[in-house]
DNA sequence: GTAGGGTTAG
């Protein structure tokens, strides 16, 4: 009896847990809901307020209540169900469906089985859905449309569109509530053939006068990218006034990327008099996030507020995530702060837009408070962790939170894998990759790129290699992100045939875009062709800052600083900006070629368009007045950058050590010492760079021996080549010989050029011998060691052994780098090489040249020093070639054409001869000029006859 | 029907 009428009431009354116990129901064995008002406690009110536990709790204890009499109609199971459906409660849906299955009372089962179709579909559990669907001895449309919801909500687009084909095979009719999981399920797989078909039926059918039908329809449309029939049947049918219509094609013009087309439909929106919803401010918010439509962003914010919308969480969230894409996150820290109720989504949308704006710190201070305020992190928010910490480097910090995502079972998420992976790999930290790699249960293409790109920075090239090769075993697709990885492989081993392969490999397969074009541009840059860097470059079509940059840095790489200079134009003609990275390779270039004016014209954009000194930018400019010259300067862009790297340090005490301020390198390496930064190899060649320079032989051991024992740096060739070149330098040439026979790794070509330049000056004969034949033996196609041994021989006026040398030379086709000197006087280089007769100005030069020769000789003392002229020629003759010494004729040349009072400078590609040294020494002090010179190893500054390195170099 | 996550170049 109280079964029946309760299935006939329309508030179904249950019991409230908090009030009910079993003794009551014990010790006076009348059901619970025969005591309470029928009104008072329904379960459709507990349901409608989402009190799970509280129904759920009711509805158990009056099944399991020994000597319950009470049997739950068909409607509450179905009220429980839903709400288990909507709060995705699995285990609590499954209980009720052993309920639904061990009781008596069902009256209508296909009612009942539908419902748990539904509730399993909601719950994620498809096989469970499935099985009640198979089950199920009769079935009607509902149960269709739930088992189509249910394959479209967890993923199944295909089994929804399988299931559409067996209703059409069996005549079932749809209905309305069928048409939009098939839509839905249509521009899942983007299948715009079926959407079409179905959209057909839905003609036939009569259903296109339904705003839910025409709504899903244009969400395929859009998501088919076909925004114009989404249009078309948006202005064709009558649902203009219907606001869900307007939102459907807004949100398709906003997922495609129209941003200014859904904005003006918004526009005509407002103006047709429709108002806004929630669901309109989301995708209006979301065609908002590029940079460029942020002022417009803000004038939609004023909307909202004026609306009252941005109560709403997701309309506030949207709010966030717009000013964080705008990088405005003061604004979007704003609305979030000013937010009522913070969901997940607020939280990470703050988390990942501090990530994507670099600003990292303020991410792990948002996730910190996010802990303490009990907002259990997710698996997006651990994304956005692990990228932040990836990016600081901070692998204590990524460590922690990989243990979180184990201890909450975060850890199988692909994501969160993949951002792992590549957490560690940014750390340094491959072995723990490989870990995380290994374990992961899925892999995607994200993953496998990830980890490759990881070896290829850590690297391990061949290690990357090997992966792409089984991903190619497991025929994984290959898209253009993975080349780009790949190709870095590829310039890490400097293999040029192997970036020939892969350039093969994806022209055939059409993977080509701009980022892996200029990623081209250097690959082939760093594999020393220029050729190729020179044709993949021009041959793009729309080059960026970033393909500029590529070419320029290539140039550099190889030796072609004024190809890199002549760029820069070139970009100023294609209206390309310059940004940070870019000036990178200039300053190199202006470095290369001594071209001070190029370098001062960049340091002034810098400053001009509000960068930051610091960072690489500072080294840069650093080592660019350095080689120019200016040391002074270098030490101003050092003293005035606030925020000193080791790389600045560095660069500093490289500037000092050119130009022959050893003591001065070595003063502030005790500086960076006391700061607490940890000196790396290179400021430790800088170091010995500097003793080498200034003979500091004793400082010089001193700090090699402390890079091994206090720093624990194993040398590299290139240190041992410094001491080498010190030692010898000082003539000390036994015990340089000596230090080589000790060396713990086997000596370089270079190790033996040091020994031998050395053997020009304090003649060695033994020791010449031995590093001559080894000279040869190691680097037999390097022209420079051939002149080198052959000067060497030419010392001692040992001609026959010159001519050898000289014929082997012949013989192998080597051709020696012709000595040049240049001047930069205007807006101009002025190159010249010896003798050179070229210069339109070649007589005046000339001329100019003979007197203060002339000069020099009857009152400057200067006598030509002809064992400097390594041909064997009359004396007559060998004056004739000193005097047209290259940088002789650019001296005269900045003579004539400069102002009194301003200092001379020269670049020379080679060594200063010993002969010009005297000559330039003689010239500074007799015409009372500053002359700089700088040549292929250091820097001589020429003032009142006395040169700074103290005629050592 | 709405919002948040991972791998690319100099």
């Amino acid at each position: 009896m109280a079964t029946l009428s309760l299935r006939l009431s329309p508030h179904l009354p249950f019991p409230p847990t908090s009030t009910i116990n079993s003794t009551s129901s014990k010790t006076n064995g009348i059901p619970p809901f025969v005591k309470y008002p029928v009104k008072t406690f329904s379960l459709r009110e507990i349901c409608r307020e989402g009190k799970l536990r509280e129904a759920f709790r009711s509805f158990g204890n009056d099944l399991t209540s020994p000597g319950h009499s009470y049997k739950p109609p068909d409607e509450a199971y179905s009220l429980i169900l839903e709400l288990c459906a909507a709060q995705k409660a699995l285990s609590q849906g499954q209980q009720i469906h052993g309920h639904v299955l061990k009781s008596k009372s069902v009256a209508d089962a296909v009612f009942l089985d539908t419902k748990l179709v539904f509730m399993y579909g909601k719950c994620g559990s498809l096989l469970d859905a499935r099985k009640v669907f198979d089950e199920m001895l009769e079935l009607n449309i509902f149960a269709w449309n739930a088992m189509i919801g249910a394959c479209v909500g967890n993923d199944r687009p295909l089994g929804a569109l399988e299931l559409y084909k067996e209703m059409r095979m069996l005549d079932f009719p749809l209905d309305a509530h069928t048409f939009p999981s098939l839509f839905k399920a249509c521009a899942a797989v983007e299948d715009l053939c079926s959407g079409c078909e179905i959209h057909g039926l839905t003609i036939k059918l009569g259903f296109l006068s339904n705003a839910f039908v025409v709504n899903s329809l244009v969400g395929m449309y859009s998501k088919c990218d076909d925004i114009p029939a989404a249009y078309q049947l948006f202005s064709r049918t009558s649902v203009r006034e219907d606001v869900v219509a307007w939102n459907s094609l807004i949100s398709a013009y906003a997922a495609s990327g129209m941003s200014t087309e859904g904005l003006g439909l918004f526009e005509e929106m407002l103006y047709a008099g429709v108002t806004p919803s929630s669901y309109t401010f989301v995708p209006v918010l979301q065609a908002c996030e590029e940079p460029a439509l942020g002022k417009l962003g803000r004038g939609i914010h004023a909307i909202v507020l004026k609306s009252g919308r941005h109560l709403e969480t997701h309309v506030a969230n949207s709010l966030v995530v717009m000013y964080a894409k705008n990088n405005s996150m003061d604004e979007a820290a704003r609305v979030f702060s000013e937010m009522k109720e913070k969901d997940n989504i607020s939280w990470n949308s703050m988390l990942s837009g501090y990530v994507q704006n670099g600003l990292y710190e303020d991410a792990l201070c948002v996730f910190s408070e996010m802990k303490i305020l009990v907002q259990k992190p997710d698996q997006i928010s651990l994304v956005s962790m692990l990228a932040a910490s990836g990016r600081l480097r901070n692998l204590s910090h990524g460590m922690q939170i990989h243990a979180f995502s184990l201890k909450n079972k975060m850890d199988n998420d692909l994501l969160v894998g993949n951002t792992l992976v590549d957490m560690y790999a940014k750390c340094g930290r491959t072995d723990y990759m490989h870990f995380v790699f290994d374990r992961m249960p899925y892999k995607d293409s994200v993953t496998w790129t990830t980890a490759i790109s990881g070896c290829a920075r850590n690297n391990l090239p061949m290690k990357s290699l090997q992966l792409f090769r089984e991903i190619n075993v497991e025929k994984m697709e290959v898209d253009m992100l993975m080349i780009g990885s790949i190709l870095l492989a590829c310039s890490d081993l400097k293999c040029h045939s192997l970036v020939k392969e892969i350039h093969a490999y994806f022209m055939r397969r059409g993977l080509y875009d701009l980022v892996t074009e200029n990623t081209l541009v250097k690959v082939y840059g760093d594999c020393k062709n220029i050729n190729y860097a020179c044709k993949v470059f021009k041959l793009i079509e729309f080059k960026n800052v970033v393909s500029f940059t590529s070419m320029m840095s290539s140039y550099v790489d190889n030796g072609l600083a004024s190809e890199a200079l002549e760029l820069v134009p070139r970009m100023k003609e294609n209206k390309i900006e310059l940004d940070c990275v870019a000036t990178l390779s200039i300053l190199s270039a202006a470095a290369d070629l001594s071209a001070l004016r190029k370098g001062k014209e960049i340091h002034g954009f810098l400053l001009r368009n509000g960068f930051i000194i610091e960072g690489p930018v500072a080294s840069s400019l650093v080592d660019m007045y350095a080689c120019c010259g200016i040391v002074d300067d270098s030490y101003k862009v050092f003293s005035s950058t606030l925020n000193k790297d080791l790389p600045i340090w560095t660069s500093m005490i490289s500037a000092y050590g050119k130009h022959g301020y050893g003591k001065v390198a070595i003063d502030l390496f005790r500086r960076l010492e006391s700061e607490n930064l940890v000196p790396d190899h290179i400021t430790f060649l800088a170091v010995l760079y500097a003793c080498s320079h200034s003979a500091l032989v004793e400082e010089g051991k001193k700090v090699f021996e402390s890079m091994q024992e206090e720093y624990k740096l194993k040398p590299w060739p290139e240190h041992y080549t410094c001491m080498v070149d010190m030692l010898a330098r000082a003539n000390y040439l036994e015990e340089a010989f000596h230090f080589v026979t000790m060396m713990k790794a086997e000596p370089t070509a270079a190790v033996w050029c040091a020994l031998l330049g050395a053997c020009r000056v304090h003649s060695n004969e033994k020791i010449r011998e031995i590093a001559a034949s080894k000279l040869m033996e190691l680097d037999p196609v390097n022209p420079g060691n051939y002149v080198l041994v052959s000067n060497a021989y030419a010392a001692t006026e040992r001609w026959e052994d010159v001519e050898e040398v000289r014929s082997k030379m012949k013989g192998k086709e080597l051709k020696k780098d012709p000595a040049c000197s240049w001047i930069e006087v205007g807006n101009k280089f002025h190159v010249f090489v010896a003798h050179d007769r070229s210069h339109p100005e070649s007589d005046e030069i000339k001329q100019n040249l003979d007197q203060i020769t002339e000069k020099l000789v009857k009152g400057g003392g200067y006598v030509p020093q002809t064992k400097y002229v390594l041909h064997n020629v009359e004396e007559e003759e060998k004056v004739k070639l000193l005097t047209g010494h290259s940088e002789r004729l650019a001296i005269s040349y900045g003579l004539l054409n400069t102002t009194y009072g301003t200092p001379i400078r020269i670049t020379k590609n080679l060594r200063v001869c010993g002969d010009c040294h005297n000559f330039t020494k003689l010239t500074s002090k007799y015409l009372k000029r500053e002359i700089i010179v700088r040549d292929a190893n250091r820097f001589h500054h020429f003032r009142d006859g006395v040169c700074s390195c103290g005629d050592f170099w």
